[in-house]
DNA sequence: ATGGTTGCTTAGCAA
């Protein structure tokens, strides 16, 4: 089974390119963040023309996420699906082929200090309470998306430049270090321990020909999918070229 | 050096 997630900047804009890369890899299920449109605009007709199901949480103008799959979802669930709303659409989940897929879009955080940095860390903790609350580390669980966060300086291209940013502030380190904590595996580091490969690189500043990035993208999987996974590369490739998303897609296979 | 680029929406916000 193979998975992509990818923070597409727009399903609008990346339309063309998705196509291609649906093409290219043939994924059995592909998460997407930041479709910056309602349900009313989203291509599901060409996405369904490739041969896949879309479930869609859109938003007009910010985040929306979706979960593109060969076989049928069931079980879909929008949002933290909790007491209190989300204003946000940051967060789907299916199941698909026996496992549970969580495609999430955290929250960026502006900077340190402010109230979207507020948000970033009670939206982080609601999320660890959601898989408390919902999923169990035994079970075959994947959580894939944009988290807006860099584990630790062996997924920053220049650490210094990025030491007090919202991407890798010790707080929000911690924080995702305590939802891997409850159960999940970076699929990702355990196939490539060194570092220094990146899934997101600014538009400004020249970052990407200087390959400037960070690896804020990613496959977190429990113990028993975590085992099975035999590949996970980051297709750097798609970020080159004519009007490409600031993120590249990762990619996971699992036996 | 508080810049710079892109997308949505149309001047300003978010990333």
């Amino acid at each position: 089974m193979k998975i992509i997630t990818w923070n597409v900047n727009s399903i609008r804009s990346r339309l063309e390119r998705l196509l291609r890369v649906l093409d290219r890899h043939r994924p059995d299920i592909v998460c997407l963040q930041e479709l910056k449109t309602l349900e009313d605009k989203f291509p599901f007709d060409e996405i369904g023309s490739a041969g896949y199901h879309a479930t869609v949480f859109g938003q007009k103008t910010y985040n929306g996420v979706a979960v593109l799959s060969k076989s049928e979802p069931s079980d879909i669930r929008h949002g933290f699906d909790d007491a209190s709303d989300d204003p946000q659409a940051r967060l789907i989940s299916a199941q698909i082929d026996g496992a549970r897929v969580i495609c999430a879009y955290f929250p960026n955080g502006d900077t340190v200090g402010s109230e979207k940095w507020t948000y970033k860390l009670e939206w982080m903790k609601r999320f660890h309470a959601l898989l408390e609350r919902d999923c169990y580390p035994s079970q075959p669980l994947l959580v894939c998306g944009d988290t807006n966060v860099a584990l630790d300086d062996s997924d920053v291209a220049n650490p210094q430049n990025w030491a007090g940013s919202v991407l890798c502030a010790r707080e929000a380190r911690k924080a995702l270090a305590d939802i891997l904590d409850w159960g999940l595996n970076d699929v990702f580091r355990q196939k490539h321990p060194e570092g220094r490969l990146y899934s997101w690189w600014d538009y400004r500043q020249l970052a990407f020909p200087k390959n400037d990035g960070l690896r804020i993208d990613h496959i977190l999987a429990t113990d028993v999918l975590a085992k099975k996974c035999v590949s996970a590369v980051i297709d750097r490739d798609e970020r080159k070229g004519q009007q490409p998303s600031d993120h590249a897609p990762v990619i996971a296979v699992f036996e």
